[in-house]
RNA sequence: GCCGUCGUAGCUCAGUGGUAGAGCACUCGCCUGUUAAGCGAGCGGUCGUCAGUUCGAGCCUGACCGACGGCGCCA
């Protein structure tokens, strides 16, 4: 059996067999077209009255969008049809004629929503979900190449990363367990053994976000490597986001252009990007347009505005360490500055990425771990990763979905993902 | 946690205190080249719920219920 894009690449002069679904269907009298679609592309479908029973030519010119069907037929060129070329029907089999199909052209969003299961059939679901697939696919592919391992973190966890407000608790045997946000301290107890180690794995947050960019689950890639330093995980991060978008480029151009993606504009982000110090971002801030002082954080505004002044992503570092977590090295000409750096994508998209240099003097740690209020006992492993031949080494989280949001160039992150978790969203 | 918007037909939406509307879908016709097409006819609604104001409420007021959007937080 061979696949509408098999046909399309390679037409036959014989007769041909296809399955799949109906996509389009209308009938004009002694014709009937049908637009058949399976899961690599679609193909027009004539059924002509002259060329099959009068009853069969009814039964087909009735059927329903997304009734499951295979049909036998000769395919032609035909500029009229959509993909260039037509299948002539001689005969056709149907597994199953539906009632209407619940989506149809017009349909909101939240009923979009609520139909996702349908949806994902979509033409352009369906590139989205090829896209996709391709980026999650690509970022294994680059460090594997580049020598990491794949490693499994648990994602039932006792303790916090980023702080505890945000942890869905889960019952756990009569005690309680929470569900991962990050995966970070795992793998920084995994480069002990391995040195260069990656997952990509859900991570959960349990905060009330209600904004175009934020998901309850969400595909969290991270990274983290021995003996590397903050400058040496940005070349890293780099290089993986030019593989990414040049394999993006290059095997989903047909979805691309099916999301009307500018290519040209996604090409940009091909040169090196920008590094920048955050006090440097603060002093040239009003020449972006978004005046700032030293100590303001950069939310979703300030990103946006900031960001339509470049074509490729920045990196922007050395944060005040008020604005991040405590697990950050201070930068030691300037303690009050961290090693770390937040990867902002260009087009208004804001942060997809954040890294940094780890503390691995655990006096240091323990300090840290004090002033915001955290108990030792509750991250005894992790503390002894800095008892135990502690190294200097750096890690970063990439946000999948809003890589993809941004790559794909889509309004939202619920539309990048197939079964978005949000604050009011379970189903389906 | 803060701010805002909306509930009318299966879907998307109009609707000015005075007889409930359109497009699409669906059903039946017609059409030899359509591109979620066109033409004709048909089908379809206790206007989220409860109360109040009024001669009269889909429309005004209040409460409740439900949904959605934006910000913070981050990836």
């Amino acid at each position: 059996m061979f696949s509408i894009q098999d046909i399309l690449e390679n037409p036959p002069s014989d007769e041909v067999a296809l399955r799949g679904w109906v996509y389009r269907i209308r009938s004009s009298g002694k014709l009937s077209f049908m637009v058949l679609r399976d899961a690599t592309n679609i193909i027009q479908c004539v059924a002509r009255k002259e060329d099959i029973a009068e009853e069969k030519f009814k039964e087909f010119s009735s059927l329903t969008i997304e009734s499951s069907i295979s049909v036998t037929g000769k395919v032609s060129k035909d500029e009229r049809a959509p993909t260039g070329y037509e299948l002539r029907i001689t005969d056709f089999h149907i597994f199953q004629r539906n009632d209407s199909f619940p989506v149809s052209k017009d349909i909101s969003e939240d009923f979009e929503l609520d139909n996702r299961h349908l949806w994902i059939r979509s033409r352009e679901f369906n590139a989205i979900l090829k896209i996709r697939s391709t980026v999650f696919t690509a970022f294994r592919e680059f460090l594997l190449k580049e020598g990491f391992y794949d490693v499994q973190p648990p994602l039932m966890v006792s303790t916090a990363t980023e702080g505890g407000a945000t942890l869905f608790k889960v019952p756990f045997f009569g005690d309680e367990a929470y569900l991962t946000q990050s995966s970070q301290f795992y793998l920084e107890t995994f480069i002990f053994s391995l040195e260069k180690v990656f997952t990509v794995s859900p991570s959960f947050r349990a905060e009330k976000s209600r904004t175009w960019r934020h998901l309850t689950e969400y595909w969290h890639a991270e990274g983290e490597m021995a003996w590397i330093n903050n400058e040496g995980m940005m070349d890293v991060e780099e290089k993986l986001i030019h593989y990414i978008i040049s394999s993006v480029i290059e095997k989903n151009e047909a979805e691309l252009h099916i999301l009307n993606r500018d290519i040209d504009a996604l090409k940009e982000s091909l040169k090196p990007f920008t590094r920048m110090r955050y006090s440097d971002l603060i002093k040239n801030s009003a020449s972006y347009g978004m005046p700032l002082k030293y100590g303001d954080d950069l939310g979703a505004d300030e990103e946006r505005q900031i960001m339509s002044n470049f074509k490729t992503p920045i990196f922007v570092t050395h944060f005040p360490a008020s604005l991040k977590t405590f697990y950050h090295q201070p930068d030691p000409s300037n303690p009050k500055e961290i090693l770390c750096h937040d990867l902002l994508a260009p087009e208004g998209y804001g942060e997809v990425l954040g890294g940094g240099e780890r503390i691995w003097d655990l006096n240091l740690l323990l300090e840290r771990m004090k002033e915001s209020g955290l108990k030792e006992e509750d991250y005894y492993w992790y503390l002894d990763l800095r008892k135990y031949g502690s190294i200097p080494h750096s890690g970063f989280g990439l946000g999948l979905d809003r890589l993809c949001l941004w790559i794909m160039h889509l309004d939202k992150i619920t539309n990048a993902i197939p079964y978005p978790r949000t604050i009011r969203r379970l189903k389906p």
